[in-house]
DNA sequence: TCGCCATAGTTGTCATGTCGACTAATTGCG
DNA sequence: CGCAATTAGTCGACATGACAACTATGGCGA
């Protein structure tokens, strides 16, 4: 499970509940990772089953109890094998291309509405992520920020290759 | 299931059995879809169900008998309301930036590390791409065939903007 | 006061994907 | 001659993901 392995990495930053992980994947990870809350809460089971994180119940005033989970001598061993293993390759799922490359024998139109639509959500998710980004600006000099803000302009990048692979395709299209 | 999809869209090209599509999955798709084997002859069987397609069995000399899908008028009918349907957005998933978001504690090093195989496998996909590219050069006139080489020059332009951004961390990595 | 929102977490079920083993015939290579 | 590869397809088990419903409590605004 590589979920795992992200919800290792978080507890290795600093410890957390299920409910603080959700909001993290989705706010500072959700432009590489989505994930179920569900799974998430699975997850961390499975984690304290096999000795890679503990729980602490931490009692509040007015709220539900926290279940802080935090990374133990073993999780912190499993995320440094993972970070340094080989990389399994990523199998390519991209279901706009499939639509383009059966949109052939849809009219000419037709085929500018879906590239369009698409145009429409890469310009919507290049503003989410450049605001990000500059949110984000100050202290580079550390490593580990400047790699999670690397992993941002790595979206911004893609973002903007396929903004400008939609003008040529939407210029030249026969 | 989007399987479905893309297996209808190959049988409207031409009608095919399971070990045709495996072999067309693995050769002109294999840039933006990868396909299980099991799980192809498994959406042959519920489209055969669902009316989308039908299976005409022809018998071989040599070999075991092929059983061709043909899509059926039901089947054109899923198909072009696929494609001209919203598109569902797309849960990103890149298991390299989680490692790179997480590489912080890593000694400079090993972070090249990451970085160096990242590049090596972005450069073998580039030049994958850019060889079938040019096997595939000739007759952009017509739209089907031009969508088609469009999804390959997106995986491309794509590669080309992930090398890009890999040269820039590799220099300013601290 | 009513209902919604935030906090915090659990459970169930279905869909989908993944892996590997298995049958079976034929062709080609060394 | 033997063995691997190709063609064609099937089956079972398990892993993963997705979606929704459900339990609780307390704060806040209309």
């Amino acid at each position: 499970m590589i979920l795992a392995r992200l919800v290792l990495g978080l507890l290795n930053l600093a410890p957390m509940t299920g409910y603080d992980l959700k909001k993290v994947f989705d706010s500072s990870i959700s432009h590489f990772w989505a994930a179920d809350k569900a799974q998430i809460y699975r997850t961390l089971n499975t984690l304290v089953a096999e000795g890679y994180a503990t729980v602490e119940v931490v009692p509040q005033a007015n709220y539900p109890d926290r279940q802080e989970h935090h990374i133990t001598p073993a999780g912190q061993a499993v995320l440094l094998e993972w970070l340094t293993s080989e990389p399994t390759p990523h199998a390519a799922r991209e279901p706009f291309l499939a639509r383009v490359f059966f949109a052939g024998n849809l009219p000419r139109a037709q085929v500018l509405d879906l590239l369009r639509e698409r145009r429409a959500e890469a310009e919507a998710m290049l503003t989410r992520f450049t605001d990000k980004r500059e949110s984000l600006r100050p202290a580079e000099a550390d490593r580990a920020r400047y790699l999670t803000i690397a992993t941002l302009d790595n979206g911004i990048a893609h973002t903007k290759a396929e903004l400008a692979w939609l003008d040529t395709v939407e210029q030249d299209l026969p």
